[in-house]
DNA sequence: TCTGGTTCTGCAACTAGTTGCAGAAGATTC
DNA sequence: GAATCTTCTGCAACTAGTTGCAGAACCAGA
């Protein structure tokens, strides 16, 4: 149940509507917790009725209107709460890993299209992060408490792209030898 | 849709019942596609629905009798199509990220503790890939082509656990001096 | 002004994964 | 030989996430 703390953090952050939400998943929190706008409109509704956001007021409320949220101390409580709590890290998912285990029975043709496809694509969101770190977090400043941690889950998400260029890198060239 | 084929790929390594299949998943292929045993009742009901599994013959066909599955010529076939399809990476679900990222709004209080937890089971399941390896691959041996693809997956765990260890050991570090 | 694109919100139906429970078969113990 | 424990299979109901579609508001340009 995490869908909903990702959003109370990002309306802390910043009272956005849906789909300014949406767009932010897109990137940042997105990029370790994705959620389509449907999941968010949805949840938007759950956590307003629960008491842990509202809706600014609008001039008129319509359908198809748009609505900004913003967090209420109970929604803050509870995304208090939330991160002192313990939960077990969930196994990875990763279907290349598969593909490649089920290569080593059936036969790794085109297989290696498929990495390099992957190998490009990780290449670039590793230098999109590379890129938001020394925009965001230069080196030659101290910077606050919140800042350094947000830079430590930035880092997270630059080593975890390092590591699939690197694991790719490497499986390529093994294949390679073939 | 990776789970049938995830199925499909164990039992072309060994023909076993649903519950043989739920241990081999709560270790070796579950490292990177887990499932329930639930789920895998469901799936193996519905692959041999679709032709691509058979139970093997057994004495006496009743309900709560052990029954082993075998892979259909049709399954091997699917499996290589699916080998061959081409997949965009999902971005990752990483809960203790967006902690963090949440700590950074309504504080830490708590998270260190979290953290080493972690760190302390990361560490474990590194210790434990790193004793297949030397068990199972041995540096001075040549290895078959299979084989060879199958420690390539066992690299990405181990390389996996330990970005996880050290992205945690840095976290801690920084926290530390708060 | 009406036509047609874009933005924003949302319903409905689906697929995937989880949890709780229960029944049959076989082994074990008293 | 009956009680009970373990193994194995499975149903049912749930939660989470995805996909397809559509309607209202807004904003062009002809």
């Amino acid at each position: 149940m995490s869908l909903p703390h990702a959003i109370l953090t990002a309306l802390l952050e910043k009272p956005s509507s849906g789909l300014e939400l949406t767009r932010r998943f897109d990137k940042s929190i997105g990029y370790f917790w994705s959620a389509t706008h449907q999941q968010i409109y949805r949840e938007l509704g759950k956590l307003e009725q629960a008491g842990h956001i509202r809706a600014l007021p609008a001039p008129v409320p319509v359908r198809g209107q748009r609505k900004e949220y913003e967090v209420l101390p109970a929604g803050r409580a509870e995304l208090g709460t939330w991160v002192a709590r313990s939960e077990d890290p969930k196994p990875m998912r990763a279907a290349l890993l598969l593909r490649m285990r089920a290569a080593a029975v059936v036969g790794a043709t085109g297989l290696r299209a498929e990495l390099s496809r992957h190998l490009a694509l990780h290449q670039e969101q590793l230098d999109e992060y590379l890129a938001i770190e020394s925009r965001d977090f230069p080196a030659d400043r101290r910077h606050s408490e919140p800042d350094r941690l947000r830079h430590l889950v930035l880092r997270g998400g630059i080593e975890m792209e390092r590591f699939w260029v690197e694991w790719l890198t490497g499986a390529l060239a093994e294949l390679g030898t073939e």
